[in-house]
DNA sequence: ATCAAGCTACTACGATTGTAGTTTTTAATA
DNA sequence: TATTAAAAACTACAATCGTAGTAGCTTGAT
């Protein structure tokens, strides 16, 4: 039932379940909305996208607001890119020398990064929780 | 001319790609024969692949042994796996927050790979100013 | 010269994905 | 109630990918 899916996602599908945590129940106009415009496409290819996660069990239906239905997620943030990232480290035989190496030539990983990871981890190692809305930025 | 290609390749072509890397020059036919058992395609497969990757220009035919021709990459793995790298990071908005905690969660990323990582960059750039100490290892 | 084995060249096919059009339903309104 | 605008539902289609079959050419061995 409720065990977590082992969901693959494309990118296009990825950016509408962002959109989708970001605010929790959404129709497919508000979606379709929040997309940046430049890349926004029409209406009915983000209807198909949401009835191929509800074929995935990715969302699911909550209700219906005038004619229109709402969606909400059915898998967590955390539970996808986990998946997503150890599949992508799985194309470098699961070592993940290459892309710590690639992180840290772009600036992108320093040590005060990782410290802080790790400070974090040490101190909130036991509330097991998926209820993390706050996305990093940096 | 020679400039280097954006390539994508597929999981299936990046494993061609890492033997033929490794070994340099290869026939179709020994290229078929390093894949893991469990996992080994058709020949006519690994042809097929060996087409479209020359069809990206990713390879290239070198000369003819009987009736076989030999392959070398006209990429390199470095390049390969930065474009890889990058475009996955993107997909988180190019934010390596979340790669980095999952590495950090799995143990594939710890404190001490980090420094052995910086140092060893530090030292390869500039040997400015003084706070290495250690070196790395590998 | 013939022939088997291996190789190349070509073709095929289903699944997935990005993309969107067309038809039908439904809810709001004139 | 008849009209209409929006959304749902269904359908389509091309590109890519994994996968491999088949036909025909090359070559080394009889």
């Amino acid at each position: 039932m409720a065990k977590p899916k082992e969901v693959n996602l494309t990118k296009f599908e990825l950016e509408i379940m962002e959109v989708l945590w970001d605010i929790g129940e959404a129709s497919v106009r508000e979606v379709q909305e929040k997309l940046h415009e430049r890349k926004r496409p029409a209406y009915t290819t983000v209807q198909t996208i949401f009835a191929r996660l509800e074929e995935k069990d990715a969302v699911r239906r909550t209700r219906k607001i005038g004619n229109a239905f709402l969606f909400e997620p059915l898998i967590t943030r955390k539970s996808v890119y986990r998946r997503l990232i150890d599949q992508f480290l799985d194309l470098f035989g699961g070592s993940a020398e290459p892309v710590v190496a690639r992180l840290v030539e772009t600036g992108k990983l320093t040590l005060a990064d990782l410290k802080a990871i790790e400070e974090q981890r040490a101190v909130a190692s036991e509330p097991t929780e998926g209820s993390n809305r706050k996305r990093g930025r940096k």
